[in-house]
DNA sequence: AAGTTTATTGACTCGTCAATCAACAAAAAC
DNA sequence: GTTTTTGTTGATTGACGAGTCAATAAACTT
């Protein structure tokens, strides 16, 4: 019962019960049939429209790192001066669409992908250098030659953070995480 | 040509080998045979000793866990006051046993591990409340109701720093990871 | 020397899974 | 209304890998 212009309606319903499944298992062990059977389709349709299960997962990686850049974008849009728009930065981090369980387990699934195939390696540097640029923005004209040392030290710690939140689960709500890091970002920017 | 009293020298050869491949591979997805072989023995003689995949994991887990805690230790029996002490342990988190390439890969996979596993999370479990406790201790008499926080930040930082040294080997050495660590300790205890 | 325990492996089983293919169905184009 | 394009799947292939087993051998025991 094919009803035309499912291309990307099934391509979006693939991506998304690829995120939910590597998310609820912890693991990169799914298999193509598990994801499409979640996107209700046969796995043979999963293949014709990615061709393979890699190109599967970069996709689901493509689509978290621009749902996570679209969360910065959109804080960044309403943030007025340096210090408000490094906090809105790093509650972007840590937006509702971001910080989801199963969102962060497959964050932290790609990452260790990210060590293996060269692809993902690159589509995570090219975010991991934009969050770098934004940072250095506003934190250059703050703190000079600081700068640098401090924009390393919030990725860390967002990216610890994201660990933690993969790790154990409901241990660690959006707010409290958030307000860790805004702490560290107060304490760099404001303290000496 | 069997040699008596094997056995130990077989399971640490294994859990080295495990380690190796792992933080190598940058995967959790080597296989038994590829473990055995680097070992420099059969797969079927790695089943005799382990059982299984599982328990040769766990086996390697177990080993990077009571390294790093060995070094925590070492460091803090060498430590004098609660700053020093404080300080000893964020620069036995990157000691050089314990912040090498593969094994920060290994880590890395292993936390992923963990997300399934409930013994690797049991694991896992038991040495991060030893850490926090062993923060805490010397956090406490510092900075008193802030310590909690700090302690909680500390942990995110260094498993950020983590990551970060899987994920692009090179760009961060053991110094300045730990320069990074104890810059955000002197802030925090020192400020304010 | 016979028997027992420990070490060791090659060959095999059994399951799983990515990827392919042939076939079928409905809409669009002509 | 026939052909073409797009959508869809069940069945199959082919590879690979965890775990088992039977067999072999050296060392220890009595």
């Amino acid at each position: 019962m094919p009803k035309l212009g499912a291309e990307p309606i099934r391509r979006a319903a693939l991506v998304k019960a690829t995120i939910e499944m590597v998310g609820d298992s912890g693991s990169l062990d799914v298999t193509v049939a598990q994801i499409a059977r979640r996107a209700g389709m046969s796995s043979a349709l999963a293949h014709h429209y990615f061709g393979s299960k890699e190109q599967i997962f970069l996709a689901a990686m493509r689509a978290i790192l621009s749902l996570y850049a679209a969360e910065v974008r959109g804080a960044l849009a309403a943030a007025e001066g340096h210090r408000g728009r490094l906090r809105a930065i790093v509650r972007a981090s840590f937006g509702s669409g971001s910080f989801r369980r199963e969102v962060v387990g497959a964050w932290l699934n790609f990452y260790v992908l990210a060590q293996t195939a060269p692809e993902a390696r690159r589509l995570l540097a090219v975010y991991q250098r934009r969050l770098h640029s934004n940072l250095m923005h506003d934190l250059r004209p703050l703190i000079g030659a600081r700068a640098e040392r401090v924009a390393q030290g919030l990725g860390a710690l967002i990216d610890g953070v994201y660990i933690r939140a993969a790790l154990m689960p409901g241990h660690s709500d959006r707010r409290s995480a958030a307000v860790l890091v805004l702490e560290y970002l107060e304490r760099e920017v404001e303290g000496r």
